[in-house]
DNA sequence: TTGTAGGCGTTATCAG
DNA sequence: CTGATAACGCCTACAA
């Protein structure tokens, strides 16, 4: 583990002569800077990142909160946003978020991380409020749901999305339709059942309280609500004829439920989602669904927030309010 | 930011005592602990990881290193992987890795992790003794390829997997297998490729080498490289009766380009593979394949791993070389 | 152009 | 039991 201290020895100058070099000043003599890095190079030494995070205040690495990882499309954002994290320069410290381990959480991040970007999670304000005592920003990667006035964040035009579902689903000759989605207010799928909801209600659909299933966002918990809908008609029709998901992981949940049961699709119950995830293509009948512009939301969110850190507080006023827009793919399901 | 100090004097202590009181070291009087356990609280201090990892050298992070965040396979290891090294205090420093960003890496790690564990990737020899020089123990989830002599792993039996699915193949009938992997001799999905050939020339199998196909581990390319194949007989049939494919992703691809260009599945082709990722029981036709144990490689070795950096390099030699087992499960596509 | 020294927030040692 | 004080490795204003 070499030091500074040793290179400054080997190099034969000071301690400090070695950070101006390292920093790239102009004013070290061309040949003092040679024997540095000549020293630097035989010793293999790197400045450590703690000593220089304590002394600059400023760690260089990033705080990403995701729900759950078994989740494709949480995966896929991760995946661009660690990508343009390291371009920028930056690290990511990656943490999977409970609601209920913000104690934990705020020991865990103090002093190590410059911002947070949370990836549909919902902190509490309480959380909120101290992350920005610390002097620690927050972005939100999809719309946080309650709260989090305070929190910028980027994602999808819902409200234009869903209607542009809802009509798709009209146009096909649906009236009654189901919905499937997150029992907690928290999850960021409620935002969309709110939205598909007023679109539903705009366009003529009709969507009943009890049509509206829970899935929990994951693909088993859905296929078990699917089933139990099923079978609780003891053979009876479904008093609907779409079912619209708030992910793809559960419409093809209810699609598994469907099969599994004799219900067909889409002739007996059309399925629709939005996200259009990785294999979505892929299962029987491929699923219709809205492809959500993953890379688009990892890579200029991310942008956006670390510039911000880097710029310090200014240029704040520069978020553009653009939502991101959403296009319709229409494969068998519905 | 409240810091020791300011505890020391709402306290009205040394900043000594804040210490002690904060590892519970039982010398300090019951009335001054409850003094700096209430200044503590309405500072709501916490000690600075950044100056606590300087002074320690421990920093309670691990690196992480993963390869295509993209593959449901690999984020579901991280999925436990982070779990566990959250259960045990531990922080996941995340990066994705490239061959050829090793001077980057080892910047970026310097000083700030205390260990590295590698999610299939293969480092190069360089870089694996440049970090045991500095102290930074590697461990790997999923077998290294090349080199690696002194990085200790975790992985499945691949020879007895294969096995297991070359003689399936073989009670199935079938004869000429062909075979999707990777090109690269770096990924992990050679070796995985290297025990199926073992197994197949054990049980009497034909495998040519015209008919390895190369997916590149991921869905697109796999798809690309079976329509290639297809096309280029012009009309004649396939020379082997069976695919299989070293990740689920490109079996998923293959049978895509299949379904595409009219070869049914399994009647002409039959597909299996060796992961057993989520939706491999949905695509059409359903997968059959080995199933990974995922969260027993991800749980298993992270703790162990992470109890052995807790306990210094003491307790060495106890890494049992248990390899882990799979289960075949059969679906329709062979 | 280079060296000195103070300090970032901790922990640990050693007196009192 | 408690209080100074010296590191940990680095950056930077200021002095030489």
């Amino acid at each position: 583990m070499a030091t500074r201290k040793q290179v400054a020895e080997l190099a034969g100058v000071s301690e400090a002569v070695v950070s101006y070099v390292l920093h790239n000043k102009s004013i070290v003599k061309e040949e003092t800077k040679r024997k540095v890095l000549e020293a630097i190079e035989q010793l293999g030494y790197r400045p450590n990142l703690m000593a220089r995070g304590l002394k600059m205040r400023q760690t260089r690495q990033i705080a990403v909160l995701v729900g759950y990882m078994g989740n494709p499309f949480e995966a896929g954002i991760l995946l661009h946003v660690e990508k343009t994290v390291q371009e920028l320069g930056y690290a990511v410290f990656f943490h999977s978020y409970n609601s209920g381990t913000e104690e934990r959480l705020k020991e865990l991040l103090h002093g190590r991380v410059d911002g947070i970007l949370l990836l549909g999670q919902s902190l509490h304000e309480e959380t909120i409020a101290h992350f920005a005592a610390q002097g620690v920003p927050i972005f939100s990667l999809l719309q946080p749901t309650v709260g989090h006035e305070q929190v910028e964040w980027l994602d999808v035009d819902w409200h234009a999305s869903m209607w542009q579902l809802a009509s798709y689903l009209k146009e096909q000759g649906h009236v009654r339709v189901a919905l499937m989605t997150h029992r907690s207010e928290r999850s960021y799928l409620s935002l969309r059942a709110q939205a598909f909801l007023v679109a539903a209600a705009g366009t003529g659909l009709q969507c009943e309280p009890e049509w509206i299933l829970y899935g929990q966002g994951q693909f088993e918990p859905a296929q078990a609500a699917m089933l139990a809908a099923i079978v609780s008609l003891r053979g009876e029709e479904l008093p609907y004829t779409a079912l619209v998901g708030m992910n793809d992981l559960m419409a093809m949940g209810a699609m598994s439920a469907c099969r599994h049961s004799f219900v067909s699709v889409p002739q007996q119950l059309a399925v629709v989602s939005c996200e259009g995830i990785l294999l979505s293509s892929e299962v029987a009948p491929p699923l219709t669904t809205l492809l959500y512009p993953r890379e688009q939301l990892g890579q200029e969110g991310t942008t956006y927030f670390i510039r911000k850190l880097m710029n310090g507080a200014e240029a704040d006023r520069t978020w553009p309010e653009t939502k991101l827009q959403m296009d319709l793919v229409v494969r068998q399901s519905g």
